[in-house]
DNA sequence: ATCGACGTTGCACTTAGGTGTAAGGTCAAG
DNA sequence: CTTGACCTTACACCTAAGTGCAACGTCGAT
């Protein structure tokens, strides 16, 4: 048990660069739990499970300095339930905002493509025209 | 007729910042048309048209290097509609890709709230159970 | 003629999330 | 004991779409 990793197996285990990894620790987000006789890096499981839980938090659009506050680093209280719930919220809400702009820009782009097509002499594409109806 | 326009004032009716219009000269995405005797910037209306069309093309997700080919600048043939074509049927499919990938992540979050509001003792939040639950 | 608002240029800096490079140290196998 | 794969650091650089600043020129009104 206790695992250890050094920087390389760490990376292909969460298929991941080497280079982020130490961009990680350079921002303070996974920071390797020893070192080597040889000063080299070496990580736990713990930091697998971190660095997964980075990678998906990413996936879900957060920054990393938004995980950073998720994993609780750097902030006052350990884990503060409230800031994370916060968090999550305003994430949320940024989400569905951004769901609803890009139903709008598919409508766009779908009706200026059928125009695109529909017009078959290649002298004038509607597509400007299509774009500049849209008022913003 | 034949309207003329400072930086400042195309800025205006645009709602764009100058300093946005002196890059994007920088680009070449739009030249002024003149300059006055004192080496100011003079704009017409077809820059406001083309600033217009940039603006509107943005919030579409294009990027200023797609859209200087929309605008036909620094292609080869003046407006290849094939060009502009696949421009739009790529950017449609990045749009539907994205909007998939956020109603997962929508899901996902609206999960993990959930279950944040049902926790009512603030140790341990089930966030970084939900986000780790979630298989990429 | 001088004031203030506006314009000009060039150059450096910003954010986010890394990537690239040089110069060197470590480790296991043969 | 050397070779090759791996590791270390520090530092610079990348993209995109701008922003900020210094130093200086111009214009219209008073």
């Amino acid at each position: 048990m206790a695992k250890q990793y050094t920087i390389s197996q760490l990376a292909k285990a969460a298929d991941v660069a080497t280079t982020t990894l130490r961009y990680y620790e350079r921002v303070g987000l996974i920071v390797p739990e020893d070192r080597s006789r040889g000063n080299y890096r070496l990580y736990t499981d713990e930091s697998l499970r971190r660095l997964r839980f980075v990678r998906t938090a990413q996936a879900t659009g957060f920054t990393l300095d938004d995980i950073k506050t998720l994993l609780g680093i750097e902030s006052d209280a350990p884990a503060g339930c409230n800031e994370v719930q916060t968090l999550i919220e305003t994430r949320l809400a940024e989400v569905q905002q951004k769901l609803r702009d890009l139903r709008q820009v598919q409508r766009v782009l779908a009706t200026s493509l059928t125009k695109c097509r529909e017009m078959r002499n290649p002298a004038s594409c509607p597509v400007i025209d299509t774009l500049n109806e849209t008022s913003p």
